[in-house]
DNA sequence: CGCCTTAGTTCAGATTATGGACGGACCATC
DNA sequence: GATGGTCCGTCCATAATCTGAACTAAGGCG
């Protein structure tokens, strides 16, 4: 299998790291839920080539996921913005975050921590049953092919 | 920054990305939860170059992320199985199909669905505050750096 | 013994990624 | 009006990575 034939294998993982699998892309979409919109800042934050910015820029706006916006006139400026579908990432990248929390961060601690705005506390995500509510475990879950199945995947 | 140096920054965003961030290794991770163990299976199920599957496979052994463990003998023939470690990234390839589902589907519907066997209905994930329970918007999060970090990141 | 299974390894050639220089549009300052 | 600065990219030669196909290895089967 090719990368490009990924977005059309019958597999929403498949489709979805069609777009966002990338080496680097998980790395802008972090910075841009962190406020990261400019050009210049993803590339001065991540400290690699323009080329592949730029590159990855284009996919992500051509893909819906960041928008570019003019923020200024003469000379054209744009800035990218995350979209509601770019918005929609959010749990993967929280969920990614706290996977490298858990093993990754040493006795020093996390290096970021989130705050509910809505609640007051600090917190860690959890992933839930939009059934029951309860926490979801990687084993109390099934599978069954749905109606967009093809095979298994 | 090169690759390399991503398990190096104070970032737990990098630092997973550094091990699950590579362009196949998710894929690979979400045949393991759907129960591929095999070295023929992967390699098979994803149509890519045995070369790639054995050095992920193996980064993923070294990282802890699988545990390749013998089901006979003579010959001696391992399977990798998720560890702890890889069954905390459920959260992660959940949240990535999730999206998939939501914006790829098409009108054929998703590919897959998800039974909670806890409560016995189809589902999916939802990221909840495990302060208040109550599902996170991507705007409700602020962030701040907490103990382990060196620079915002 | 020859052929099959499973799990890799090796290697030349194709594909991608990389950094660094460059281009273009405009502003500010001298 | 020349020089330098900002911001956003593009171009190109080289370096790293991926690919398929063949090969090794260790044993099973008839």
């Amino acid at each position: 299998m090719k990368w490009e034939e990924l977005a059309k294998e019958p597999c929403s993982a498949a489709r979805s790291l069609a777009v966002i699998g990338d080496r680097w892309t998980l790395l802008i979409l972090r910075d841009c839920f962190l406020g990261v919109r400019r050009f210049e800042a993803f590339q001065a934050r991540l400290g690699i080539s323009r080329t592949i910015i730029a590159e990855r820029l284009k996919l992500l706006v051509d893909e819906g996921v960041l928008a570019k916006v003019a923020y200024q006139d003469r000379p054209v400026r744009h800035e990218y913005r995350l979209t509601e579908k770019g918005l929609a990432l959010h749990p993967v990248i929280m969920a990614i975050v706290h996977w490298g929390d858990r093993f990754y961060a040493g006795e020093a601690g996390p290096p970021l921590i989130h705050r509910h705005r809505t609640c007051g506390h600090d917190f860690h995500p959890v992933m839930t049953c939009s059934a029951c509510g309860e926490a979801l475990g990687a084993r109390d879950v099934e599978t069954r092919p749905g109606s967009g199945a093809r095979t298994a995947g």
